[in-house]
RNA sequence: GCGCCCGUGGCGCAAUUGGAUAGCGCAUCGGUCUUCGGAACCGAGGGUUGCAGGUUCGAAUCCUGCCGGGCGUACCA
């Protein structure tokens, strides 16, 4: 857990110069979230500053050799070479495009700034914001009397913020130690590698250089300061110490694995041979454009509104929906809300694990939010409907699994439910073996289609005889307990009406 | 430049890791319908799995080369 990290130089440089005392005194989280936004604002435009010549001086140096290679281009021989020529040409001009791309958006940038003249005078009166971001950073790192005792105060509120959205989640931890935890543990760690040989001084950095990766692994900054690789090192020492354990999943966007790469590799060469270490990567969320979903103005904003909206709209059809009963509306306004709440979390975390862990995936709400077709909805409809008829008949699921040789499956529609309800378990050895959450959402969509066509064909209470009753009620039971636990293994609740 | 990843019906995704006729959802079209809860069910159309070779009894999957895209690449995490 990132409590350690530069965002806390950051808070504590905005709470140096730009606190609202008055503000922070009522809702310091509120405030603290104000400066984070703002110091953000002031780095990022001093950085569209620093990068708008550099990419001027890009588009310049491009356009020449784009223009060098059109006349290449037009001066080579037929066959084999024209075409690679124009292949050099076309590469040349789309690298000068994506070049201006980049520079007007830099100016656009700071042309923005350069309106507004609030931002304008701090930018003025603060230069280089991210240098002195870093010293505070560094600081709080070396023991800083002051940085410390801000950074006491600043993190239980910052903790119990973002406790909420765990909560809204149903996110637990069994163990919770954050990147300061491993602080002090770092010096020891870099010893050992340096008496190892493993570690050496390299441009007054500290490197770990390892075979088949042409840079090292950085554990040490020039600065002095320690980097996410040296937590990382600090980390799986404590935890061999700590658990002893057999293997260790690291949950990261792909976008880090050679970071891990060279970790592991590190890892091994320092002794530990035996833990099986796993990068379980997954893609990136991406916005509209394409590019990697970024919530710039602030952190968790984003994720708490995309949770209100999800509520929101699950209420709406809830609502809708009771509204629309045959005998008017059943559900009180609690229930309603209950509901709302269960079903609207179920669809965005269906939404997350139903897709291939490895493929990157669109931030879209709508798509996330939908409660049709594959989706989290489908499954807990179905275990809703199976306690409607429980519900109807007076029935006690308890009775008949006392009794399970009753089931008897004779109708097509019978037996290929009961040949999904078998397959539970390879559908869960199948999400283990390669960490797969979307083997389980896929089995359980299925369960819940043959389910449907089940209900369709075969009525239940009405059933010709109580035998076949007594079986049908066993293949709901059955049903709606595997949808139940296979949801919950997927942090997935259901509720008995909808 | 080097490295990693991806390309599957209009859109979004699967494919038991090399097996049988490539599945599903949305969308489209057509049916069911005074329901054990219609947030449903049944059916139809739509694919040369980016292109070209190769390995194999068999390839979306493995190899090679192109085309197109994403990401990473010395002191951020």
């Amino acid at each position: 857990m990132g409590d350690w990290g530069t965002q806390f130089g950051m808070i504590i440089y905005g709470y140096k110069h730009f606190v609202d005392a008055a503000a922070y005194e009522r809702q310091p989280v509120v405030e603290l979230g104000r400066l984070y936004r703002l110091v953000r604002q002031l780095m990022d435009v001093q950085e569209a500053q620093s990068q708008l010549p550099v990419a001027v001086a890009k588009v310049e140096q491009l356009t020449q050799s784009s223009l060098a290679a059109r006349e290449a281009a037009a001066v080579a021989p037929a066959g084999e070479p024209l075409k690679r020529a124009e292949k050099t040409a076309r590469l040349a001009a789309d690298q000068r495009r994506s070049a201006e791309a980049e520079r007007d958006s830099w100016q656009a940038r700071c042309e923005a700034a350069a309106r507004d003249g609030e931002l304008s005078a701090r930018l003025a009166a603060h230069p280089d914001v991210e240098t002195s971001v870093l010293r505070e950073t560094a600081k709080l790192h070396a023991g800083d009397a002051d940085n410390r005792r801000l950074w006491q105060t600043f993190l239980p509120s910052c903790r119990a913020d973002i406790q909420r959205i765990y909560d809204r989640l149903h996110v637990t931890f069994d163990h919770e130690l954050g990147e300061s935890f491993y602080h002090e543990r770092c010096a020891p760690v870099l010893e050992a590698l340096q008496s190892a040989g493993m570690a050496v001084d390299s441009q007054g950095a500290l490197c770990v250089f390892l075979d088949g990766f042409e840079t090292p692994m950085i554990v040490r900054k020039r600065d002095g300061a320690y980097l996410y690789a040296t937590t990382d090192l600090a980390t799986l020492q404590y935890r061999v110490e700590t658990w002893q354990p057999a293997a260790i999943l690291y949950v990261v966007d792909f976008r880090q694995s050679e970071h891990f790469a060279k970790l592991f590799a590190a890892v091994r060469q320092w002794g530990y041979t035996q833990i099986d270490l796993r990068h379980i990567s997954f893609g990136t969320v991406l916005g509209k454009d394409g590019r990697p979903y970024k919530t710039r103005s602030g952190d968790t904003v984003g994720l708490d509104g995309l949770l209100d909206e999800a509520v929101h709209k699950a209420h709406e059809v809830v609502s809708q929906n009771d509204d629309g009963k045959p005998d008017g509306p059943e559900l009180s306004a609690e229930q309603r809300q209950h509901i709302a709440q269960v079903i609207g979390m179920a669809a965005l975390k269906y939404a997350d694990l139903s897709q291939n862990r490895t493929s990157d995936y669109e931030y879209s709400p709508e798509k996330m939010l939908s409660l049709q077709g594959n989706t989290a909805t489908y499954m807990q409809y179905s275990f809703a409907r199976v306690h409607g008829i429980f519900a109807k008949g007076n029935i006690d699921p308890q009775v008949l699994r006392q009794r399970p040789e009753c089931l008897h499956l004779t109708s097509p529609a019978e037996r290929s439910l009961g040949l999904a309800l078998l397959r539970f378990a390879e559908a869960l050895d199948d999400a283990l073996s390669d960490y797969r959450p979307n083997q389980l959402t896929q089995y359980l969509f299925d369960l819940a289609k043959r389910f449907s066509t089940f209900f369709e064909e075969c009525p239940v209470l009405r059933a010709d005889t109580p035998a076949e009753r007594d079986s049908r009620l066993m293949l709901c039971d059955l049903t709606a307990r595997t949808i139940q636990q296979g949801l919950e293994l997927l942090g997935i609740q259901v509720v008995q009406k909808m």
